[in-house]
This record gives C-alpha cells, sequence and structure tokens, in this order.
DNA sequence: CATGAATGAGTCTTCATTCAT
DNA sequence: TATGAATGAAGACTCATTCAT
C-alpha cells in the first residue's frame, strides 16, 4: 500500500549526513545540503527524520551500533582481558581508519549539544559486555586500579590519538596501532 | 597589531566568548549574545574583532598564549627529559582543572573549521622550545622512538582523559594527576 | 454532481473540517489533520474534494443546507410575518444551540476569502422564499420599512449575539432566546 | 545614541498589517508583505515586534486604544444613559464608517486565535467606566434588565449590522445610522 | 480506489555585519 | 568611538498536492 518508506532513502540521507557533518560540521550543515547530496527533495529528509536533531540522533544511534557490530564481531568471550583488550584495539582502530569520516562525524556528533540522553544510552548498551569484562579484571587485579571512566577516556584518547597520527601519515599504520596497543597495555595492566 | 581603544573591553568580549563558547558552542553563540555579556554594544564587538570568525582566531591565540605562558612557568630548561615532561603536565593538568572553561573553549576552536593557518602556527610557537626538546630526547635514545605527531597526540589526549575524568570526580583529582603522569611516562619512556 | 465514492468517507472527512476548524480556524487546519481525524488517507481527501478549498466550499453549502432544512421544516407558510419570523428564529438559535461547533465553523468560512460566488449564491439558494416573505411584509407595512439588507444583518446580528451569550451562560438559553425575540420584533415591526 | 527606534516605522508596520489583514485575514499574510508594504527591510518587522502575533497582539492593542480614545471623546459623563449610549453609537458608526479597513481588521484580530488573555483584558480596560454606566443603568430600572454581556453583544452586533449595511449602501449612511440606534434603544430601554 | 511517501515553494525567524546618530 | 537599529540572506520546517504502489 502505497509507496513503503525506502530505506535506501534513509541511508542515503544518513551517509549524506555523514559525510557533510565531518567535513563542515554539524551546525555548518544545512539541511537543505543534506537532501541535496542524498539525492532527495528538500521535505523529504523530514518524512525519514523528525527534525534536524532526530536526524543527528539516528546517525550516532546508527554509527554506534555499526562500531559496535565490527568491534565486538569475534570477541573473544572466553580469552584473557589482554586478548579481548587486544581484539577491541585492532578492530576499533581498523574501522576507523576504514571509515576516518564516520569517525570524524562520530566525534562532531558526541560533542555536539544535540544528542538527548535516551541516545547516549542507547548508544553504550552494546558495550555493556565490554564493560563488565573490564570491572571484573580491574577486580580480580589483571588490571590497575584506575576507575572505570578513566580507563574508558584513556582507551578513547589512544584510539583517537593514534587514528589522528595515522591520518597524517597512513603508510605507518601498522606500526602505529601496534605500539598504541603496547603503550595502552602498558598503562592499564598491574 | 597595536591594540586600538580599551583592552578593558577586548578583554570582556573574549571572555563572554569563553564563557559562551564552552557552554553553548562556537556556532550556537550570536555575536549579539558575546556582545551582551560583555556589557557591550553590538556593533562594539565588530571595532575590536573584524568579524566573528577574527573574534575565534583572536581568543584562540589568546588562550594558546595564556596556556603557553602557564606551563612554560618554571620550566626546568637544563632538568632531565622525564623532569620537562613531568612540570609540563603538572602545569598543564593544573590550569586546565583550574580553568575549565578555557579549556572546553580551545577544544571547541580547535575542532571548529574557523582557525586560519597563521592562527595555528602561531598558537604553536611557544612550544617550539618544548618540541625540541623531545625531538632530542628521541634522538639520544631516552624516549620511545614514536614519531613526533604521535607523541604530541598522546600527550594530549592524555591530558584530555585526564581531565575529563577529573571533571566527572573532582576528589581524586590529585591522584589522577599522579597516575596519569606514570601512564604517560610508562608509554613514552625507552 | 453524483457524489463518486464512499460517501461515508466523504461525511467523516467534512465532520472532521467541522470539529477542527471551528476549534482552530481554517487556515490553521492542515488537510493532513483532517484526514487523519477522519481516519483516512492524506491523499483521499483529494479523491472526494478537489482541493482544500473545494472541501470549504462544499463545507460551506453542506451546512448552509442543513440550516435551511433545520429552520425550513414546519415553516408556517400561511401564517403572519410575526409567526413566520418566530419560527425562524426559535430553530435558528436552537439549531446553533444544538451545534454550536456547525455555527462557529460556518462563521469562519463566512469570514474566509475562500467561498467562490457560485457557493455563496448556492448557500443563499433555500432561504429564498424566506426573502420574499419579509419584502412582502416591508411592502404592505407590516414591518418597518428597512433596507432588506439591513433587515438580515440584524436578523444574522441578533442571532449571533443570543448564541454567544447563550454559550456563556447556557443555563439563561431560554430567556435569551424569549428575550432576543422580543427585541428582534420591537426592532423590525411597524 | 545609535539611531533611535523610529515610530515612523512602527506605525508603517502597523498600517500595512492592518490593509494587508483586512484583506487577505491575519494567516494569508505574510510577515514580508507586511515589511514590503511599510517600506522595510524583511527583519525589521522583528526589531520593533518579537513575533508575527507581538505584532498582531500589539495591533489589536492600538485599534482598541484608537476607538476607546475616538468613542470616549466628548463622553457626557453626566448625562442620562440614553444619551451616553446614542453618544457612544454615533461616534462608533462614525469611526468605523471612516475606518472600514480598521474596523475590518479588528474584527480578524478578535477571531484569530492569536490574541492573548492579557492583551484581551489591556484592550478591554478603557471602556470600563462606560461598563459601569450600563451596570447602574441596568440596576436603577432605565435599562432592561440584560445581562450585561448580552447588552454587550447586542451593541456590538448593531453596530456590525449597521456598518455592513452602510458598506453595502453608503448613501443611506445617515439613515442607518439613526434608525440603527432608534433600534438599539428600543431593545434595551426599559 | 486507497494509501501515504515525495515534492518544493513558502513561512517565520535568526544573525553577522553595516551604518546613521 | 560607542551605540543599537537596519538589513536581507540563510535556515529549519510545514503543507497542499501529486503519484507510485
Amino acid at each position: 500500500m502505497a509507496r513503503p518508506l525506502s530505506d535506501e532513502k534513509r541511508i542515503a540521507l544518513l551517509l549524506a549526513a555523514i559525510d557533510l557533518f565531518s567535513e563542515n560540521g554539524i551546525d555548518s550543515t544545512p539541511t537543505a545540503a543534506i537532501s541535496k547530496a542524498a539525492g532527495v527533495a528538500e521535505g523529504s529528509l523530514f518524512t525519514y527524520f523528525r527534525s534536524k536533531d532526530g536526524l543527528v540522533n539516528a546517525l550516532y544511534l546508527e554509527l554506534k551500533a555499526e562500531l559496535a557490530q565490527e568491534v565486538m564481531e569475534g570477541f573473544p568471550r572466553d580469552g584473557s582481558i589482554a586478548k579481548k583488550l587486544k581484539h577491541l584495539w585492532d578492530r576499533h582502530v581498523a574501522w576507523c581508519g576504514a571509515s576516518p569520516e564516520k569517525m570524524k562525524a562520530l566525534d562532531r556528533l558526541v560533542l555536539s549539544n544535540r544528542l538527548d540522553a535516551a541516545s547516549r544510552a542507547e548508544g553504550a548498551e552494546p558495550f555493556r559486555d565490554l564493560e563488565d569484562a573490564v570491572k571484573r579484571a580491574v577486580e580480580d587485579g589483571t588490571l590497575r586500579d584506575l576507575s572505570l571512566p578513566y580507563l574508558h577516556q584513556i582507551f578513547a584518547a589512544m584510539v583517537t590519538a593514534t587514528l589522528q597520527t595515522i591520518a597524517i601519515d597512513p603508510a605507518g599504520a601498522a606500526r602505529y596501532r601496534r605500539e598504541g596497543f603496547e603503550i595502552l597495555w602498558n598503562a592499564v595492566r598491574r
């Protein structure tokens, strides 16, 4: 009945938003530019998303979900915490390296004041397991007794640092990834 | 160069911009709001700064200069690289902790697409000495042979991680600062 | 002329329009809201009415026809002009009192700039007989020699005034109706 | 200091709004059309009025105030209630006759859903005295014991009826005014 | 026929910047 | 120089209408 909401268009809009947000920033990207880049009418953006903020939150969720899936695939559920962190690190760096605009967009999304609490909560959801693993490792003495948020921040910070360096010098990617993990591991292991 | 007019108003504008930029973001802060918060007429902003971007660049320079001065004060020019880094780290964390809005504003400034190349260069200027010291330490084998930009990124990332953690849990500030440096030092020393 | 399609849906749309027009005004009521309230697809409105203005004109006609039927039922064709006016007045006030949203909608319809001349003419049609009776009464001296349009206006104005008062104080309805007619009759009789 | 807010422009905007509102209706009049008709920039409308609704409410107040002044000028404060009503009627009809667009605009304003309670209250203010006089006349038996709101409605209704008739047949203005009052007086006197 | 997604012109409002006072 | 009114180019969003399914 009637034309169904096309996933294709929804995705085109999200992809266009990724490009434009990463390039120009969220506030400097008119919704009209997104529609145009997605090849749909200006008004159509608003049949797929309630508002610009609706699109922003949806995109955040989409990117977090993709990141989670990418990162959690093949997660060594029964391996040591070192193995787990290594897996996480490698796949995280790989994803960001493969999709730098997505990472840039995600960064901007996180820093914008446009995400509502529900989105932030939902975006964090798929990483719950991981968080638990880290918590247990801290408790059983495998990891340094740093507060969890601090561990988080350090992990995220090292990812960002590594990726930005790779962005500057792509040839050294493999080396930066290896060294980055060494550093991270030294930082957090007991 | 020579600053015309009342320094007082110029400074009031910059301070207002810090507050508003850190709180709401640069793009979401109208120039009229800055003038108002500074207790100055709307038009006056444009006698002190060529344009909004002019103000943005000037504020960036101002903050970088203040950070440099704060961080370089008492710099142990003749100490070991460990001493130097420790000095840097402590004062950096201290400044950011003391002026969180300035740090937040600076972060937003850096991520905005509004800084021109000249400003970025001028902002990096006062840290040249430091950079040289690090370069020498890498060359003489005291520091790990990480590329300079990577060292930079790691340092900045750890500062950010530490500060954001302190922001969440101010009571643990001293501990986070100590541990942060330990981690950083483990990461970069040979 | 021949109404195509389901009369049920046409009527649902008209009823929904009455509610929404009377509540929010014509211009502030999107066609989509009418369709929704009628339990019909957005597009369907346009298979029953050429356009929004088409619906507006159709509704006007419908309401005028209903009013005419209601008011003319049992019209004392052979009674005195006083009887006729009394009948008219009572039934008019009764109808409006029973269907305040219809009256409100009709008021808005009349004041909107959307009715075309044909509609206005057609809407006035069923009251032609009445008009003739009044004209004759003026000619034979039973009614004051006021111009016909003026009589019209006075009648309508008194109805409106009476109804709005009833809307404010429903308990006094019967009294307002009685007094209203007294006033009207005093106004127009010789 | 600086250009002062020009009353001339404010008035030009209000006059333009009167013309356009009375002609096309409030909802069908874009703010841009008002600015243009007033000979100012689109944005200027919003330096004189907070929003379109702000303009609408201001215009309502302005028209009510003008009407009050016009109608109350030379009000026979010590005359009989008949004299008072006559004065009121004559000046009211005169004003509306002289400024039909103002009356039309005022009608539309009142029927729109855009007036806030404060505006309605403030608009009614200057007629307080009058209302008291009527109330006393009802109490002392000079006027029929109709509820006050009803008296109001009747007065307004008769004004409207009379004016619309004059609009149709301007030549008969004087006669309609005279007869109108006769009718009104018969309606309300004891 | 029914459905509701698609369209893009039109609307109100904001805002950086200019300029009269 | 200081002020804040004036400007008009965007920008987010709405909505009557069309048309693919």
